[in-house]
Formats: structure tokens, sequence, C-alpha cells
RNA sequence: GGGAGUAUAGCUCAGCUGGUUCAGAGCAUCUGCCUUACAAGCAGAGGGUCCGCGGUUCGAACCCGUGUACUCCCA
């Protein structure tokens, strides 16, 4: 037999049994006639590293797919990246520039050949890391967000909504972002409070020498785009301006004092600047009231020609010269801090700009229907469910959804323009040639060449493409077999962070393309937080390098580390330390392996009784776990379920079972204790592995020589979990109590676990029946380190659940003390018996309960009282 | 402004159907052990106003009301 070292060591065993596992295609999936298992993996972006969130959402879709086919499903974990359009192309422009090359140097061809290339390069880099992590991907089935098929998913579903007018083109107030220079959606701009200074301007009103009206705002370089003054209409304190004039300092521009509602009269002074062409109320303001839209803000957040003033100079410089000019010019009331909210993007963090322009739209509320109904009525079941409300409030007063990015990386929009009798058409195709039939037909102009179309320049937003992943992974509009076999997925993992942003899309998505739901449970996990509970973000760098603690603590030990934290939905406040416990219980595992491996088999032994009742022990207790754990997953509660495991891996496996079945130092195990034993050790990788795959596979080739295709990733889990025996965990559990008794007095008398300590037999009848029970007596003295002796109730007394042991100790005992300890349990359970005899007596209680409610309280008086009468007699025998 | 959630040991959290598997786990702390698989280990111990108040009930950590504190989402 080889030698195993003393402590587990995960970086071979790990890739050698990946490697293995590929090798055998056990992550393969096709149709068949099985049960499908499916589940899509939210796809990371191509510029992603492996980061907790990451390690956290993958480690619970493979313990699902690994599960799934332990239990003979056909598991498809179909694996995939996102084209993440505004960070990937700030990558590659990045990387331009280092090159000296800038975007607008180059045609839109030139720079998507630079973007493939580095797509190519570093775009799988993620997916490569998954690997490290165990991932039982299906990774002949790899897709992409822009690869063919998924392209093509997205131009048809882009015309088909289109033609279905559920698609438009529209003038709208939209969020700028300024740097990537392109718009975002709602959902991709983040709000936040910060600190910013709220000026109070003074604006003279027009034909007056000296008569003003001050306004407050945050942001002083957009007064020059100012169309108007708006005041409430019950406001007296500019009853007396409604209809004059007022001039915008520096720029001398007189505007009307405008009458609105909507101004809020508690805010600064009651007076509100009105620049439409920057703020989403101030274009409804200026919509009611006929406004003029002076666009001051060029697309990179630089003031525009129509600024007049500052032209080129960014908008934060702006702001301070228009504050230094207006304070010379006299213009400044007051300066003063305030908090509020400012959105910012969720990808290059500058302030979003709100921009009027011209964009593409999903009509949401024509499409959100089934979509609401699903989640509401249970069709598709939410974890945690709280998450429904969120859901349910979003879908009700859902938006219609932006999908222009004005960016290159990404799909192009197929909508051609033409202007044509001073009218400007639209044609959505799939190709250039289709729009210019379309573009022939409409005009009646035969001639028509496709120079004469104008194709929109943009590409429609990641989203847009993420929401067909469930449909569009499996070529759904075109694969039949496929999508009617794996279709609706399983289950959806993922962060409750993107519920709207992708969830709520793909279900949309899934009703109106597919007619159904495209997942039957969705497993929201929390966010993955620092000790402090600050998120984990690349700008702290409080987030562990993923990699190196996979390196450190072995790809089980993080699993563990991070599964056995994690109940769903709730944050996990991460800690190299949850990491370390993970790899203590590979070593753990690991030890318990050499031991077993350690013995010799004599096949002439006999087993003996003790050993018997340990084995109907452990399988009964097995198969208490066993069914925790179906239940455990059936609700997604993958916390308990590991912990559940560590704790009878621990527990009743090593600390109890393995001391139970040990045999004798120097001698040899009995054939049938130690085939029970290897039985019950396969039993455990079986159960563990879709947790700690790769130690539980390195176990099962260590516990016995296998054949070829007998893996631990494709052992069968039965149907269901087998028989307890309460009897025998009774026993077992009184025989622990005189276990923890025994050693509590050995601690107590500072003896070596190394001295044998001697039980007197008992003589009570319970406990002389327990004692002859084949087994039971065994087992007590070994746990215990103790021998057996008949003879009077000498020695010290001590009580073990309702009964009465006593234990001959070679030294002197301490009387007084022992008597303390005595008369102290004595008034405890005086106390306890008489506060359940208040219960009895107490008539409603006994009429309303439960008769086995009824029934335990009587049991709980009659252990009372027994023991009461126990320390009596020990009180005595003291004395 | 609208909505959701949380409050249990020093820390992180379980506690599912109201009742002895109800006050629990892990970590941390303290004590004693290099006991022959494991010091990444073993054996023990201490530690609680179950956020406050009120109600329902024979019975409340759990249900209801209310107050407080914190977190998050939407506008």
């Amino acid at each position: 037999m080889e030698e195993l070292s003393k402590r587990y060591s995960p970086t071979d065993i790990e890739d050698k049994w990946y490697e293995h596992w590929m090798q055998a295609g056990y992550f393969h999936s096709e149709p068949d006639e099985r049960e499908p298992f499916s589940i899509v993996i939210p796809p990371p972006n191509v510029t992603g590293q492996l980061h907790m969130g990451h390690i956290l959402n993958n480690t619970i879709q493979d313990t699902l797919i690994r599960r799934a086919r332990q239990e003979g499903k056909n598991a498809c974990w179909v694996p995939g990246t996102d084209h993440a359009s505004i960070a990937t192309e700030a990558k590659v422009v990045n990387l331009l520039r280092e090159k000296g090359i800038k975007k607008s140097d180059l045609t839109r061809e030139e720079f998507l050949k630079y973007a493939w290339e580095w797509k190519e390069k570093y775009g799988g880099i993620i997916l490569h890391q998954l690997k490290k992590l165990g991932a039982s991907c299906d990774w002949d089935r790899t897709a992409f967000t822009m690869d063919e098929v998924r392209s093509e998913a997205v131009i048809d579903v882009f015309i088909d909504l289109f033609n279905k007018g559920k698609l438009y083109r529209g003038k709208r107030m939209v969020n700028w972002d300024p740097s990537a220079q392109t718009v975002l959606s709602n959902e991709e701009v983040l709000y936040e409070e910060e600190k910013t200074t709220l000026y109070k301007v003074k604006y003279q009103i027009e034909g007056t020498e000296d008569e003003w009206i001050t306004i407050a705002t945050t942001r002083p370089e957009t007064i020059l785009g100012d169309t108007a003054i708006a005041v409430h209409p019950d406001d007296g304190r500019y009853k007396h301006l409604h209809g004059k004039r007022a001039i915008v300092p520096l720029i001398n521009r007189k505007v009307p004092i405008i009458v609105d509602a909507y101004v809020d009269r508690e805010f600064g002074t009651g007076a509100l600047k009105v620049t439409p062409a920057h703020d989403v109320n101030d274009y409804e303001i200026g919509l009611r009231h006929n406004l003029d839209v002076i666009d001051v803000l060029n697309p990179d957040g630089s003031m525009s020609p129509a600024a007049i003033l500052y032209v080129g100079l960014d908008r934060d410089k702006a702001r301070l010269e228009m504050f230094k000019e207006l304070t010379v010019a006299g213009h400044i009331i007051s300066t003063e801090d305030l908090i509020h909210n400012v959105g910012r993007s969720e990808r290059t963090r500058v302030v979003v700009e709100p921009r009027l322009s011209l964009q593409w739209f999903v009509d949401m509320k024509q499409i959100s229907g089934p979509a609401l109904d699903a989640v509401v009525d249970g069709v598709i079941d939410f974890y945690p469910e709280y998450l429904k409300n969120t859901y349910r409030h979003w879908m009700e007063n859902i938006r219609d959804w932006c999908i222009s990015r004005q960016l290159w990386w990404g799909h192009q929009i197929p909508a051609w323009y033409l202007v044509h009798d001073d009218e400007e058409f639209v044609f959505v195709a799939k190709t250039e040639g289709e729009a210019v039939e379309q573009a022939r037909k409409t005009t009646g102009r035969l001639d028509l060449q496709a120079s004469a179309l104008r194709r929109d320049e943009d590409v429609l937003d990641t989203w847009f493409s993420s929401w067909l992943w469930p449909i569009s992974v499996f070529d759904g509009w075109k694969n039949e077999k496929e999508i009617n076999y794996y279709y609706p997925t399983s289950v959806l993992v993922t962060g409750w962070d993107i519920i709207f942003l992708w969830v709520a899309r793909m279900i949309m998505a899934g009703y109106e393309w597919k007619g159904m739901k495209p997942f039957q449970s969705v497993y929201f996990t929390g966010m993955v937080r620092d000790k402090q509970r600050r998120k984990m973000s690349k700008q702290l760098g409080n987030s562990p390098d993923a990699l190196e603690l996979i390196e450190q603590f072995g790809a089980d030990g993080v699993r563990y580390g991070i599964m056995a934290s994690a109940p769903a939905g709730g944050d996990i406040l991460f800690d190299d330390k949850l990491c370390e416990l993970g790899r203590n219980f590979c070593n753990k595992i690991w030890n318990a392996l050499r031991l077993v491996k350690s013995w010799d088999v004599d096949q002439s032994l006999v087993q003996d009784e003790g050993r018997k009742l340990g084995i109907r022990w452990i399988k009964s207790r097995m198969n208490v776990i066993d069914a925790e754990l179906r239940q455990q997953y059936v609700q997604f509660r993958l916390s308990e379920g590991v912990t559940a495991l560590y704790s009878y891996v621990w527990n009743d496996f090593c600390s109890i079972f393995l001391e139970i079945i040990k045999p004798t130092y120097g001698e040899a195990s009995d054939a049938e204790s130690y085939e029970a034993t290897v039985e019950v050790f396969e039993e455990i990788c079986k159960l563990l592995h879709p947790f700690m795959p790769f130690i539980t596979e390195e176990i099962w080739h260590q516990l016995r020589d296998r054949e070829n295709g007998d893996d631990c990733i494709v052992s069968r889990i039965s149907d269901k979990a087998g028989d307890v025996d309460p009897e025998v965990i009774k026993t077992l559990d009184h025989i622990l109590i005189v276990k923890s008794s025994v050693l509590e007095l050995r601690n107590q008398y500072q003896l070596s676990p190394k001295d044998t300590m001697i039980l007197i037999h008992p003589s009570e009848a319970d406990l002389i029946r327990l004692w002859n029970e084949p087994g039971t007596k065994d087992i007590l003295l070994k746990l215990s380190n103790a021998t057996a002796d008949e003879g009077e109730s000498s020695g010290v007394p001590f009580l073990a659940g309702r009964y009465q042991y006593h234990a001959a100790l070679h030294i002197e005992i301490d009387r007084e003390s022992e008597l303390k300890r005595m008369n102290e349990e004595l008034v405890y359970y005086r106390g306890f018996v008489m506060s359940v005899d208040k219960k009895l007596s107490n008539e409603k209680f006994v009429a309303n309960a439960s008769p086995d409610v009824v029934e335990k309280e009587r049991q709980k008086k009659a252990d009372g009282e027994s023991k009461i009468d126990q320390l009596l007699k020990s009180i005595s025998q003291l004395n």
C-alpha cells in the first residue's frame, strides 16, 4: 500500500480528476430519454476575471448539476460569455491608445478586427478559471453572445418585435454616459447620495432696475441652457412675476417666468430654472409650456457651441468657471452643501447626463404581462421568495427599454434610413438587400441603390442578447430537438442585483418567443462582501484573488467555505477563515481515509457486538442525513445541507463511528466491519461529491480498486433515503451522554485520557437492560476508555441523562465540591419539575394541547423526578 | 415619497408547522492534552433582556399591533 501524506494536498489531485472527467465526457449532454436537468450559466463578461461572486454562483450551479447527474438525470450546464459592449469596447480603446491608435482614426471594420482579436486572446480566461473551481460545464456547448447562432437570434428578435409593433424609435430623454459616449438603460445607472453644492443665483427681471428672482441649482453650468424659470402657481412669493421675463445671467437671454405645479415650493427658493435639454423633469415642463430646448453639452460632456460660453470646456470645469464669473458679476446669493442623489454609470462611474436623443426602445408594457403573472402566480419559483415583491413592483411600473448603444462592439441595429421627399423612412431588415427591397417597394423607386440608405450606426444593448440566453444557447429558433428537450431550464442561479437587468427580461423573452417560462426556479444569491460589509470591488482592493485562494486552500476548501455561509439571498461576509474551514474539513476526511487504509483485514476474525451496533447506528444516522439533505436540495438550502454533511462526517463518522470500529492497536479488523466502513465512506463520498468534487473522487478511488467508468461523479444516488432505526439511535444517544459525562469527570479530576477508568455495573433495572443489550457496553467502555467492574455503588456518582452511574477513580474525590454540584443540580431539577407540573395541572393545557405534547410533558416530569431521586441517593451516599 | 427586509452568544448566522431535537451551530475566548488517522487535531468550559413595549393564546424567539435601529430596492 502506498503511503498517504499526513496532510491532504489538493493540487495534483484536482488537476488529475478534472482531466479524467473531461476525457470520460461526463460533462457532455445530448438529448435522450432521461429526464433533463439544465442550467444556463449567467454569462460572465468576456472582460471578466474570476472573483468571489463567480465562485459563489458557479459553485452553487455546479453543486446542483452534479447532484442531478448523480440522481440519474441528464444534466446539462451550458457555459458561455457575453460580449459586454461598453466594458469591452473601453478595454479595446485603451489598448489601442497604448499603441498610439485613436478609435476615431479607424473604420468600424478595422476597429472590430482589433476587438475580435482582443476577445480571442482574453475572452476565454474566465471560463478556464471556472475549470479550476471544478465546474462541470458542457464545454462543447460554450456559447458567446456574438457568435453566429446567438447573433442571428438577436437580429431576428429585433425584426420580429419591430414587425409586431413592440419596438419603436423615438426621441426621448436618455441616460448618457459622456465617458463611454453611449446611452445607458435606467438599470445601468447607479444612484448614490453625494455631497455637492447648491448655488443660489439671482436673475434680473426684465424691465426693472433692481428686481430679481433667485433660483437654486446644483448645476450652474446648465444656466446657459435655461429657457424658463418656473414657480408654483400657488406660491405667493412669486405671484407678481407671473408672465414676466427674467434675464439669464452672463448671456442675457430673456426667458419667461412660467407657472407649473411640478415645482417644489419647499426646495431651494421655490423658483426653478428650467433647462429642458438637461433634466428629465425640465424636459417634461418644456413640453407642457412649449419651451425651447438648448443643448449646451457635447456628447463627451464638454460645453457645446450652444452654450456660448466656455465652449469645449469640460462640464465640471465649466461649473467652476461659471461660479467664478457669476460671483464676480454679483449673481451668487449663497452656496450651501447639499446631499443628493447622483446617478453614475455602472461601467465608467462618471456622472450620467440626461440627454435628449433619438433611440430604439422596446415597448415593455406590451410584453411584460405573462412574465409578471408567471412569478406572481408561482409558475416560476423565486428563492428567496420575498424578491417576488421587488419583481412585481418593477414589472407593474415598467418603463420602456432603451436598447441603442452608441458603440461598435455589439450587434449593429438592423435598421436602414432613407430620406425621401423630405420624409424619413425606416426599414428594418435582416440584410441590406432586404432593406433595399423594402425601400424600393415603399418609395416606388425601383432604381434605388443601397448607397441611398444609411444604416443605423448603433449596436444593441448587451442585455438585448442576454435576455435570449436560455433560448439561444440551445439554438432555440432552429433546433427543435434541443430546445424541446432542455427548455424550460431547471434553475437559474444569479445575484439579486440583476433581477431587472436580466432575470425579468429573460422571463419576458421566454413568454414572448417560446410561450413558456425560461426556468422553473430562480435561486438568487447574495452579494459577497468583506468583513466590514463592504461590497467587494476592484477599487477598494478588498477582493481576494480567487485563483490564489484555490491554490491556498484547494478548490474543495474554497467551495466549502463559500457554500457553508451562503443562504439564498443572504449576503456573505467573506473571510479567508471560511476557506480554512473547508481545507481543514478536507484534511479531516483525508485522515479518516488514512486510518481506514491502515487497517489490515483478517478474514478469520469474528465481528463483535459493539461494532455490529455501531454499524447499524452509523447507517441509520446516514439515512437521517440523507433524508434531510434531499429536503434541503428541494428547497435550495444548500448551506444547511453541506453543514449537515460536515457535522455528520466530522462528529458521527470520525469522532464516534471510527472510534467504535477501529481495531485495537496492533490488531487487525474483521472483514465485515471493514467492508461496512468502506461502504459508509463511499456513501459519504456520494453525498458530499456535489459540494466537494475533487477530494470525494480521490477517496472514492482510494477506497477500492475501481473498474473503468466507476467514478464518484457518476455514482448513483438511490431514489429515496433508507430506513432509520430509531431504537439504535436512542441507544447510542444514551451511550454518548454517558461518554460525555465520563470525559467531563476526567477533566474535572485532571485525569489523562490514557488513564483507564472503571465504570461500576449499574444496579438499576433500566440500565441493566441497556447494558445487556448486545454491543452497548462494548461501545461505552471503548469510547470512554473504561473497564467495567461488578460491585457496590461506590465511587463517584454521576448523572448521565436520567440515570445514575458510578465511576471508581484511583484518586481521592473532592466530596465538598461533588456535594455542591449535586445540590445545585437538585435545585434546578426541582424547579424544572415544578414548572412542568404547573403546565400539567392547567386544565386548559391538557384540554387544548395535542395529546403527544401532553405526553411529552408527562415524560419530562417523570425524567425530572427520576433525576431528583438519583441525586438524592447520590447525595446520601456521599454523606 | 413608495416598497421590501433584518434585529437571537463577542462575531457570522440557523431556528422550517407556536409546544424539550428550543434557546442552537460555527468562529472567537478560556482550561487541559504533541492519546497510536488528523495540533489544519483531541477533550472540556464560560458566554443570552431571542431589540423595547403591548396584545392574541393553556403556551410566543416564532403570530398580531406598535416603537426604535439598521440594510436594500424603486422614484
